[in-house]
DNA sequence: TCAAACCTTTCACAAACTGTAAGTGTTATA
DNA sequence: TATAACACTTACAGTTTGTGAAAGGTTTGA
């Protein structure tokens, strides 16, 4: 069932909307308290998020950026700001629609209707700042180019960006390649991820795999230079 | 250099909307008889095709529903109609945005650049209803499902794809597969196809390759019942 | 300086993809 | 219905690709 999270202060309003979205068969949840809006929101692992701007005490903005730093989820802005430049700067932080209060029903639910099937396309990937993979066959997109990772380069890759800014320990690692951690050899994940680094090098990407000695791995961004 | 198709009749309306997106350093073409409008503009080739709906002769619907029949091309409908219902048939007729004359320059323009943005993450593809195809990686994207293809059946499934409604003859899949058509043995094709049949059938996939005996092969729906 | 941690190269085995070959179906037409 | 052309299928062996083991080299930090 697709799930659609609401963040709407105005009680009228917000059970209107979850009463036309209801009928549509959607699984509706909404956010009122706005203190850890963003986490709230990321914790129900929505579809769509649905979302104003004029709330008491946060940023619509804010959570809209919030939301994009950490996802892909579509999000639609629903908002009494009729302001052109309030509209760029959401679509800016990452919104992927914007409607003015009121709205007709018809025209919410069709453009709910065309971000759901657009992010259909994007459940295969999970995606960074410049990457996407392909988790099912560890298809690697870099700009204009697409390769074919080997499996293992896979699984590594899909840690690294799925926990991308963490480190990756190699128990992580050799859990996800094997299954266990019980009898490999860690030579094994180091030849491996020779092979990757390997992989990356020959590719045009700003991202390098880093060695934390003892701790693990990690996936950094590279000749980024530094502005004082 | 990216490249926007404007289908616009008025004439002032036209020439500001030009000097905008050349400002932006888009290269622009324009379109001013309307007769065979879906193809002069399929013809040009852009990265993105902004369209009028009121238009003398034709109807700018039928222009959408024309260009999404052929290609994936974002399009943006500009125009003064602001009726509900024509939002709504616009963008159920493959429309990607639907914007309200007049306009201002800085929403159309972002407008623009997000379009843009997402297809560029379509670039790699080629697509018909319901199946996408990486013709980089022969990544095989059918609704939730990715599989890669061998580069033989890759390549036959691309002929297909990109022939869609067309018969592809035995040569020209010889000559894609092989670079050239003398001293291959047709059955080294036969096999191939019997393996992409293969590879089909066990995927949930809505489409069959159909033999035209001493004409090619074609690819073709499957299972749509017919209604009279 | 030295040992632990990490990296790299080479090797051989296993799996996947390929065209060849040989035989089996299918279809149009006489 | 007989026949020949066309199309399909299966098995096989050569080639390529991915893999971990092994062995030796390099880096790091106390």
């Amino acid at each position: 069932m697709t799930k659609i999270v609401v963040v709407e202060d105005d009680v009228f309003m917000r059970e209107e909307i979850v009463a036309i979205l209801e009928k549509e068969q959607y699984e509706v949840s909404c956010i009122t308290d706005f203190t850890y809006a963003t986490e709230d929101i990321m914790k129900q692992l929505p579809d769509l998020v649905l979302l104003d701007l004029n709330l008491p005490g946060v940023s619509g903005f804010e959570i809209c950026k919030g939301i994009r730093q950490k996802s892909t989820v579509p999000i639609l802005v629903l908002t009494g700001r009729d302001q052109l430049k309030d509209e760029l700067h959401a679509l800016n932080l990452g919104a992927d629609e914007y409607l003015n209060k009121p709205c007709h029903k018809e025209r919410l639910l069709i453009r709910i209707t065309n971000l759901l099937r657009r992010s259909e396309e994007r459940k295969h990937f999970i995606e960074i700042q410049g990457l996407r993979l392909d988790i099912q066959t560890y298809t690697f997109y870099i700009n204009n180019t697409s390769i074919i990772l080997p499996e293992n380069q896979g699984k590594i890759m899909e840690q690294l960006i799925s926990h991308y800014g963490e480190i990756v320990t190699s128990k992580m690692l050799m859990e996800t390649l094997w299954g266990t951690i019980d009898y490999i050899d860690e030579n094994a994940l180091q030849v491996n991820m020779t092979r990757l680094r390997k992989t990356i090098n020959q590719l045009d990407i700003n991202y390098k795999i880093t060695t934390l000695r003892g701790k693990g791995y990690q996936l950094e961004l590279v000749g980024e230079m530094k502005n004082d």
